[in-house]
DNA sequence: ACCTGAACACCGTTCAAGT
DNA sequence: ACCTGAACACCGTTCAAGT
């Protein structure tokens, strides 16, 4: 079987959704396409880059909003980076490592520093976006860590509060209105 | 040589600190302690569980503010977090990954909790206290990822703000004290 | 109580060689 | 261009046995 780039990708997101990251590993990836596991090096550099095409390739899916007033766009694009990340088994997880990396899953950044740029927040729209970015990475992380935990059969001791995520976020959006020049 | 659990985790805390969170393997540790690796697990039921006594220790050697009014003390205690996190080579990591699998650095929140009650933030408590731990970790992730960089003589393209870090937490306090029922 | 020795079931990556 | 086969240098963890 001769496969290309954007093959490897596709079963590689499936293998994550079905097995979780832990075992998306080289060798298993390349069982499952049925090749060796050095044949996937002819296609990236190494595990780091494939990671990063997952996220990419995730992230590229949702359909991103790009306009309204500035705090409703900043929430919705928080909204959605947030499904996107759920979406799939460890997926926030994966997509955090390889933005804190630097090799990917640039998209959401871009379109938050749009956002806060268009709103006129000012010369603190740099520190807001990564803020934000900050604040979902780590909230979907411990989401799905938490619900995972729970559908694997722990006890569900800890019901957090419905809508927790929007609570946290409404309080940073708030924050920058007050730090940020809040022009329209 | 026959150790106990501290001696192993002191012994854990400069492996971590010369060679890095990746090179903290069981296998490394015993040899650094001229040991068998099987032996670390009679102090441990699996290397999950030495890395959380690991974090609990690098936790434990500031000094923690206890007092003051609730947004200073938030300031100071994130502060605090912060310094503890860079004190060690990947520890802000290590630090974060143990907190996301719940095995250990829980002292942070409570301390943040313990402030924003006794400050009157009402009921948006516990989603402050974890929006700042979110904000606290993955700064200090990425400040130390950056840092790291740079002294491994990649190019410092990217000269972050002086004070970036006292931004985006101005913004969080603010936003708290918007969302929240402040009284005192 | 604490450690050894050996094994089990894996990793990521490289590289010459094949088609 | 894409893949095989084999190797290198590792992992975490278990477990019977030793002292």
């Amino acid at each position: 079987m001769r496969y290309r780039r954007r093959d490897i990708v596709e079963r590689a997101v499936e293998v994550l959704d079905d097995y979780g990251l832990a075992d998306l590993s080289m060798r298993r990836l390349g069982s499952e396409l049925g090749v060796q596991p050095s044949a996937l090096y002819h296609h990236f550099a190494n595990k780091q880059t494939l990671l990063a095409a997952i996220a990419d390739e995730l992230l590229s899916r949702p359909a991103w909003p790009v306009t309204g007033e500035w705090a409703d766009r900043v929430v919705a694009i928080c909204g959605t980076l947030r499904d996107a990340l759920l979406a799939y088994r460890d997926g926030a997880e994966l997509v955090a490592t390889v933005h804190a990396f630097g090799l990917g899953a640039r998209l959401p950044h871009e379109l938050l520093l749009a956002a806060l740029a268009d709103g006129g927040v000012g010369p603190v729209a740099p520190a807001a976006a990564r803020t934000l970015l900050h604040y979902v990475y780590g909230h979907a992380v411990d989401e799905q860590t938490h619900l995972q935990a729970t559908a694997a059969g722990a006890i569900d001791d800890d019901p957090r509060d419905v809508d927790d995520f929007g609570v946290g976020l409404a309080m940073i959006v708030a924050g920058i209105q007050v730090v940020g020049a809040t022009r329209s």
